[in-house]
DNA sequence: ATTTTCATTGAATATTGTTTTAATGATTAT
DNA sequence: ATAATCATTAAAACAATATTCAATGAAAAT
């Protein structure tokens, strides 16, 4: 009774995960749908029957992106400083562990820079906007005097930009050795400061 | 004698300069003929006058970026240390200074990452590879105990990435706040090791 | 066993993008 | 003043991509 809706799952599955690679290679406005058609092997109407457009099937990853853990790194924490920690070393163990969801983490924050997509995507991207969230944490952290001081946005710009930037290093070539997590934690921490 | 020339010579800086400018945003391989018309105003026949194609154009770009500061920062150094503070220094502030300069050096970090570059031009890439030729200054500052224990491939990228990215963002957006060059250097640092 | 469903394809069509071209008129050279 | 040059445009030709469609056959339902 199944042997078809099988068959029809996993090729969903290869869709998507063909999909996912090459939108976080070229990007999403530069992607063919013939590029998704040749890494699949299947015809490019097939690629239709599934999805009815390259833009739905971007849709669909970013929202598998939005349900799933990629979006929460939201751990208990002993202090500002700590969660940091913690959110690195969770990022970089999801993606050691998992690269679907690691090549996931790079098109949604490929996605948020990108002005044209729908709106309601947009919105929903706005929202689990991390370092949004993160600068009053870093606030905390100055006033607890835990994090140096400076701009708590370029703080939280530094440390996000820079995870974010390893793991499309890491989502574009896997071979690539990881960082420690508590290098990056040292971009924020207070006590190293010469002024 | 030149009131033509100097149109002329107006209309190619224009034309790079839009061009350069949606590159980064869009990406090379997203960008059409007509956002650069749009963005210059001139018609499209105009542009391939001036340039014989978008490739061309994006050359042009690449090899100002090649001939350009972009890729020197080579200051004089007392120590390892002292070379990626001086580095990162001398990027943002050129960035401040001629935003120009800071879309090429994104353009150029960009091309890096793109497969289908002509030959010519990804070898002349390749050779400007600053993460390269960090990695041997790395294990130096290792030797002498100024920069932290680990792999020296993680620490070069996790200190070039964190520039690229947040050079990215300041290109993109150019009223974002800038970091201080040295909390990019506790990346690297020796002395704040728990381990 | 027959009918229905539906995954699959390749080709047709529609859309979008690139490049070339012929015509125009304003500047420059004579 | 006349001729030559050449920046400029709009439209034509060409090329690549996206999307739809009708036909096929194999699995599923009856």
């Amino acid at each position: 009774m199944t042997a078809r809706k099988e068959q029809k799952e996993k090729r969903r599955q290869d869709i998507l995960k063909a999909g996912l690679s090459i939108f976080i290679r070229k990007g999403y406005e530069a992607t063919k749908i013939n590029d998704i058609a040749e890494k699949t092997g299947m015809s490019v109407g097939l690629l239709y029957h599934y999805f009815g457009s390259i833009q739905l099937l971007h849709e669909e990853l970013i929202n598998i992106g939005l349900s799933g853990r990629t979006g929460q790194y939201f751990p208990q924490y002993d202090d500002p400083l700590d969660y940091f920690l913690k959110a690195a070393k969770h990022i970089f163990d999801m993606a050691k562990a998992d690269h679907f969801t690691a090549e996931l983490f790079v098109l949604m924050n490929q996605a948020q820079r990108n002005p044209n997509l729908s709106n309601s995507i947009k919105g929903k991207l706005e929202q689990n906007n991390v370092i949004v969230k993160s600068i009053e944490l870093i606030e905390e952290g100055q006033c607890q005097g835990i994090i140096r001081k400076g701009n708590p946005m370029a703080l939280a710009l530094s440390f996000w930009l820079s995870i974010q930037a390893y793991m499309e290093m890491i989502a574009l070539n896997p071979d690539v050795p990881y960082p420690e997590p508590h290098w990056l934690i040292d971009l924020l921490k207070a006590g190293n400061d010469q002024n």
